[in-house]
DNA sequence: TTGTAAGCGTTATCAC
DNA sequence: GTGATAACGCTTACAA
């Protein structure tokens, strides 16, 4: 009998194929057939070969069976963090779709971490994986230069860069926020306040402050350096930050930009504890539509983005690669969801019915 | 020339041990030794070794290693979902230890549908993990068996259950819950809502449930059915149960304990809506102390549970079942964040200083 | 339709 | 210290 492996318990071994093939009275290649093409055995083998599977509890060997095929049956996925739940369903749609397909995901979790992230992506090319999917495209070259000397295809989201040196998917970041700078100045607003997340490692965020300056350039407006708040993500980092934005009673902002609802949600409790008034004294906008964004007081204007199509969308490019097709690059838009925290400036109501110059 | 594997492009495949080898005119062997027990090749050969890997871009094939040691290296974690944040801390603690250990955390969303976590535990096993965290126990009984079967030792997090036929690690939910219920009865609390998420395939909410019932009961208590709201993990469920407890001014709860914050934020809301006073004309609690819960207004009495420490102690303990030690399951406690959401009941601050009975 | 046998890429055992 | 060589468990031509 064979040893058993390290550090389980002693009795016997895990049945292998041969061990099914004999109790059924067929070879092992009929077993590895019953199970990956059945309708090359004759029903009454293939009927009694699972009858002895499911008996003995045998499941076939991952590692065997991917050493023979060539084929490891993975994808890998790479997200920036599990705290908040933006990228649940983008995970989720995209683990149906691949397993719609035979494919597990592996997924990993660099919580913002570049290192992190190498260690994520050659863990993931050790162990096979077929194709890899990326958030954001900002990690080392050479983290690129090894998925590349693979020839592993892969794809970056949540991110559309048509001049990027990989294939993206997702929304025009820059694009988004220059849309949201430009919605506020259409409402009058003139002095800009803005709060986000760190732009280290994050190209999507830098993108969209850059969106957001483009926007206020091209009316000849800026934000004032103490009106621009980079910090944690986090609801704190949104309350302390307007409470600094507004400290100086000569020089507030009529519209404050945050780089999501969280951060969002904490500027309204400063705003609450500041006696402020949304959108009376100032606007406000968020991103992501969080859950609780509908039902805040005011209700938050924030964008949505469609993260369960974006993951089936990830599934598709990938396994379209994995079929030797070239899809294209995809650009998806963020939906506005135009609530009761942003309206037009003081200074606009205050004109009445006229128009702003 | 060996063939391409299906799905890359044409050019050479990708390099094996023995390639490296002939290329540093070592054996195979020592290209293994190289990279597994470096002690054991003179520092001039593992040099050389070392630099055509990496001039190749070698990396061990994950299979072939796996067939050949038997191990794969890899340790599985089933959670239940992305959607909200709170397995983010578990999860990265519990990759953290296993990577200082030299190994690699598969991860599973289970989305809270048993079959999913079937599936998940099925493939996880394929790829020949070597053990398995599992929150929760509420999975079909041959989800137990298969692991069983296979000797692969596992956990069951976020629950401690001594008289579970499986190891446990985390809070005893009952206990919590029931301490919850004494902490509003203490301040004079007498009528009780209650807003939770589903219970079914859910042990932990329900045994929260349990313990609030049992709480209640002690003291001669009990909470009116239409007081007791179950549905989905949400702010948006929350605030409509509120409005449901509350619609009947004749029988009104003068505390409301929610299943988590997420769902006492929606209360949160619906309370101003109403024109509810908290702690005023009622009492709120949650828990996981949501990031938001101490901005909020007022500040949200919750608890916390330490899933950082969690998921340490989750990869320790099958690091030690490995290493074929018999770790002992392990009791968490929660910790209470008394905020500004809970108060005396209004029966009892009318009472002025005197005590209640 | 089924069986035989040659891999798949690595590690571990055993000589040297 | 190093090198042959035999596994590891499965799949897939190819033959029957």
């Amino acid at each position: 009998m064979r040893p058993d492996a390290k550090g389980k318990r002693s009795g016997e071994a895990a049945p292998r194929a041969i061990d099914v093939a004999r109790a059924a009275g067929v070879s092992e290649a009929t077993v590895s057939r019953t199970f990956n093409e059945p309708g090359k055995v004759r029903p009454e083998v293939r009927e009694r070969v699972l009858a002895v599977a499911e008996r003995v509890g045998w499941l076939p060997h991952g590692a065997g069976s991917a050493l023979a095929r060539r084929r490891s049956l993975m994808v890998g996925a790479i997200i920036p963090t599990l705290a908040s739940g933006i990228f649940a369903n983008y995970v989720t749609a995209m683990q149906r779709v691949l397993a719609e397909h035979g494919m597990t995901l592996l997924l990993g979790v660099s919580n913002h971490d570049p290192d992190q992230a190498k260690r994520d992506v050659a863990s993931m090319l050790i162990r096979g994986v077929e194709a890899l999917a990326l958030v954001g495209e900002a990690y080392e070259s050479d983290l690129f230069a090894q998925i590349q000397s693979r020839k592993v295809p892969y794809v970056v989201t949540h991110t559309y860069n048509p001049t990027s040196a990989h294939p993206t998917l997702g929304i025009d970041n820059f694009a988004t926020f220059h849309g949201i700078a430009r919605y506020l100045i259409g409402f009058g607003h003139r002095t800009f306040g803005m709060i986000v997340p760190p732009r280290s490692n994050n190209e999507r965020v830098t993108a969209r402050v850059s969106g957001v300056m483009a926007a206020l350039s091209e009316n000849g407006l800026r934000i004032r350096p103490a009106h621009m708040k980079e910090g944690p993500w986090s609801p704190a980092f949104g309350r302390d930050s307007l409470h600094e934005i507004f400290a100086d009673r000569a020089q507030r902002p009529s519209a404050v930009i945050c780089g999501n609802d969280q951060i969002a949600f904490g500027a309204m409790m400063a705003a609450r504890e500041a006696g402020l008034e949304i959108p009376g004294d100032f606007s406000l906008t968020g991103f992501d539509d969080d859950p609780l964004s509908s039902l805040m007081q005011p209700p938050l204007t924030t964008w949505r983005v469609d993260n369960a199509r974006l993951g089936r969308l990830t599934a598709e490019f990938l396994l379209e690669r994995l079929a030797g097709m070239a899809p294209s690059p995809l650009r998806l838009e963020a939906e506005i969801l135009e609530r009761g925290s942003t309206g037009a400036a003081a200074a606009v109501r205050s004109l009445g019915s006229e128009n702003l110059t």
